[in-house]
DNA sequence: TCAATACTGAAGTAACTGCTTCACTATTGT
DNA sequence: ACAATAGTGAAGCAGTTACTTCAGTATTGA
């Protein structure tokens, strides 16, 4: 299910634009309305509403509205999703670089 | 050097495509050429190398190029950068859950 | 030397992005 | 009730992306 590359599409594309990373790294000091997220942005409201539903899109945040307030959150589950598969990448290299050091060694070993 | 925002878009987006994220895939199994990288996917020759130039560019990939064959390897670095910028906000975002745990708990002692 | 291989580069095109503005709705404080 | 606040939604537009095809250049093996 999080590894679905239709969602790595959307959570990739979503950590492509700085506008979009500003905001998740405000929400990863806490929640945040929308006007919050806007303030240090230099673009409209409007716009701002269309990153965020990028970012919901790709589930990499949830909101709630609550009266006329729209509450944002960091989704942490979605982000470890697209570390991971970041990480499994690297580390299949690093493994492989290992093995060849090691029959490197071996090699050396046998002259 | 590595949290250059402009690096990170260029990281970001060359891993929003799927056919990138396979190249990047293959790759993280050992080196391949061009046509090694095409092989898989279902689009020209031409896009492939179009492909790879973005790869190139966000830093996730270097090539050398051997008498007619272009050799391409994964830059570990690269991927370590995008991987950590994701895990740094995942990592505020829990240890302010944690902490927010434990004024919670303080305020029940308290009681 | 000649054909096959392994790319490379340019031009064209359809679809998608990241904005803008403007008009609008729903909620809240006085 | 009314004004200010908080956000929504649609249309439009310039720039970018992800391909395609076609024509080309090196390199290599027979």
């Amino acid at each position: 299910m999080l590894h679905d590359p239709a969602q790595l599409d959307l959570m990739f594309q979503a950590l492509a634009d700085p506008a979009r990373r500003q905001m998740v790294d405000r929400l990863s000091r806490g929640p945040a309305s929308v006007s919050q997220l806007a303030e240090p942005l230099a673009m409209s409201l409007s716009a701002v509403v269309q990153h965020l539903n990028v970012l919901e899109a790709s589930g990499l945040v949830r909101t709630e509205k609550v009266g006329r307030v729209r509450t944002c959150q960091i989704e942490p589950q979605a982000l470890r999703a697209a570390e991971n598969w970041i990480n499994e990448r690297r580390l299949a290299w690093e493994r492989r670089l290992d093995r060849l050091g090691d029959f490197l060694a071996e090699s050396k070993d046998q002259t």
